[in-house]
DNA sequence: TGCAATTTCTTTAAACTTCAAGCAATTGGC
DNA sequence: GCCAATTGCTTGAAGTTTAAAGAAATTGCA
């Protein structure tokens, strides 16, 4: 143990052991839950991970979003986004339509279908994530809510710090 | 607001939402740092996310490691890890022996050049970390730890119900 | 021993993903 | 109005990923 002049534990300079340990952690952790959640949606409801988190965004809104927003809310390229549309407009699951007053953008929403479909889905979902996380009280849950934000908060900065 | 009998504050029954919110920051939150992180390496080092997690779980060990154990650790396929040992090794990274003993069973270690790159790399990759988690305290990633460790667990337990 | 089950790894198809380049449309000076 | 910069989206190439099927080798047990 390393000690300052005033007698409290210190960290040596450079030892940036347990941020890594940490984000280890989080990526374990994170990838474990995906994984989970990829196997129920493929057994249960025969559609990707991908798939359901598309529709997941396009139900928090009743009048469509473009490809855009689409793809920064989902943190995934544009390419990407145009590919995942591309497939769930043509199962049926979602609908295009071209604005009025700038026709490079395309408004996407989902169908009757993709909706009652999705809507099912996610109750099953939700149910899925509540038990994967059935063992944290309250408590923990608060409290992890609480450090992710900051974590989040964080990376931000780092990441406006570098980009700048 | 709901009360109970006691007048404190109760959630309903199947109202699974905080853990719903818990995962969708968790996965907001890696999803952001995995994201610069693949920049930075790619930026810096030209480099793909996944093949320096496997030169990363590679240079662990000094003495190599099977496909199986890689793809376990990493949590990806079999096959996945096919592709990217190959790639690897067409680069000169990675360096295959066939088993005596087991002439199924393939060891994959790093090549000098692999793992000097990889250490560069590695530096580089941990000192970006700490700066990501920079705003948190001591106190609150030894708190990020307990708590992801408890998720962790609780996520396993539910998995393994599932596949039982 | 014999052979069914298991393990290790590869292959295949389809989907997902990024990045970079490019096209079309709009915007913002001037 | 003109035109450079920006924005929204698509495309193409390379790589990553999964799931499923299959090949090869080993193991275990009757």
């Amino acid at each position: 143990m390393i000690l300052d002049s005033e007698t409290k534990a210190v960290e040596l300079p450079d030892d940036h052991g347990t941020e890594l340990r940490l984000w280890l952690r989080l990526l374990t952790c994170t990838t474990l839950i995906e994984g989970e959640v990829r196997s129920r949606l493929r057994e249960k409801f025969d559609v990707t991970l991908p798939r359901f988190d598309l529709m997941a965004q396009l139900d928090k809104v009743s009048d469509g979003m473009t490809l855009s927003d689409l793809s920064k809310r989902m943190m995934v390229s544009n390419g990407n986004v145009t590919g995942l549309v591309e497939r769930l407009v043509e199962s049926g699951h979602l609908d295009r339509r071209t604005s009025e007053t700038d026709r490079r953008v395309q408004f996407i929403r989902l169908t009757k279908l993709g909706r009652a479909e999705f809507r099912k889905m996610a109750a099953e979902h939700e149910k899925w994530i509540a038990d994967i996380f059935g063992d944290l009280s309250p408590k923990d849950i608060r409290e992890l809510m609480r450090l992710l934000a900051k974590a989040k908060g964080s990376a931000q900065r780092s990441a406006k710090a570098r980009s700048a």
